[in-house]
DNA sequence: TAATACTTGACTATTTTACTTAGTTATTTG
DNA sequence: CAAATAACTAAGTAAAATAGTCAAGTATTA
């Protein structure tokens, strides 16, 4: 699991994406002066976002992408995972290449982690996170932020406020 | 929030230091050797992980490093914060440099997921992915792995079965 | 048919990563 | 004290990833 910007910006275009669906197809060079992303390089993105079937696009005047399915399923995770491709993260690829175990325990260690990691975002979809920040505004609008967590199980917390427990984990 | 190799690095080289740290400062070139990391790079990883108070320095014969705090309340955000130093993700830093206000829309979006994970890694300390795993090496052991969750509130759970619901967030 | 917009591939510049080299400084042990 | 050890520092470099350019297509719509 790598989280680099070349991830945020494939998260940034498909949040774009979901943002706009309602008026039908949308372009590159829309998402691309939006988001401030060179169009050549959403093309390289979407390409790989098309190849895991995250959005189907539609040619010619008018034409654009479309997210594939509804924004409530499509998880952060497959954004970040269709983009970066994989690289192994351990130096002996399986078969013992280590000679006295410690360098495939820490490594295990690192994957363990990294696994968390994409769990962690496999629960957040592009619907949460825009529905969650519609909360907050709405929140500071009403100027009290403190009783929302509760009233609205969907939400995320706020900041430093949520500290996953272990115990939940 | 950034998760590169750099932050593996060195969350690899803290998880070693955190298993030998029974046997005094453990050096960098014995960490160099069992996982796999150049000297060099190391030393550039630990100059920035002594800046932030991360690990103490014992210079001369027998000397090397040493956690500066227990593993226990050495969280896994604090090294990759270390390691990477911060990039700022808002093209209009602050003041208002957008347009249209969709810009600092997603960018807002893309932070707000940011600080997530980072709430998420500021949970998981060094010592949590070490008996998390000694215990998984137990469970394996005893072979009967879907019971570890429930009689262990201190562990973490196994990939997929582990989906964090939104509602705890 | 002309305009639009996706699609592909090759190529380039920049930045980051990872490593090398070559030293200096502090500490311990013989 | 001298020699060995290992942290420190800084400069430079090779390789990789990131970000973007350029130039051709193809499919679709008006």
């Amino acid at each position: 699991m790598r989280l680099t910007t070349k991830g945020r910006y494939a998260v940034t275009a498909m949040l774009d994406l979901a943002m706009h669906r309602a008026q039908g197809p949308v372009s590159l060079a829309d998402i691309s002066q939006r988001q401030a992303i060179s169009l050549s390089y959403l093309e390289q993105l979407f390409a790989k976002l098309r190849r895991v079937s995250l959005v189907s696009s539609v040619r010619g005047p008018g034409g654009g992408y479309e997210l594939q399915r509804g924004s409530e399923v499509i998880f952060i995770a497959e954004i970040i995972d269709a983009v970066n491709e994989s690289v192994d993260t351990t130096r002996c690829h399986g078969a013992g290449d280590c000679q006295d175990g410690e360098t495939c325990l820490t490594h295990y260690l690192w994957e363990d982690l990294s696994e968390q990691i994409h769990s962690f975002l496999e629960g957040i979809s592009l619907a949460d996170l825009v529905a969650k920040n519609e909360i907050k505004h709405i929140a500071e609008q009403q100027d009290r932020k403190q009783t929302i967590m509760s009233e609205n199980p969907g939400g995320f917390g706020e900041g430093n406020d949520l500290r996953i427990p272990l115990s939940r984990l």
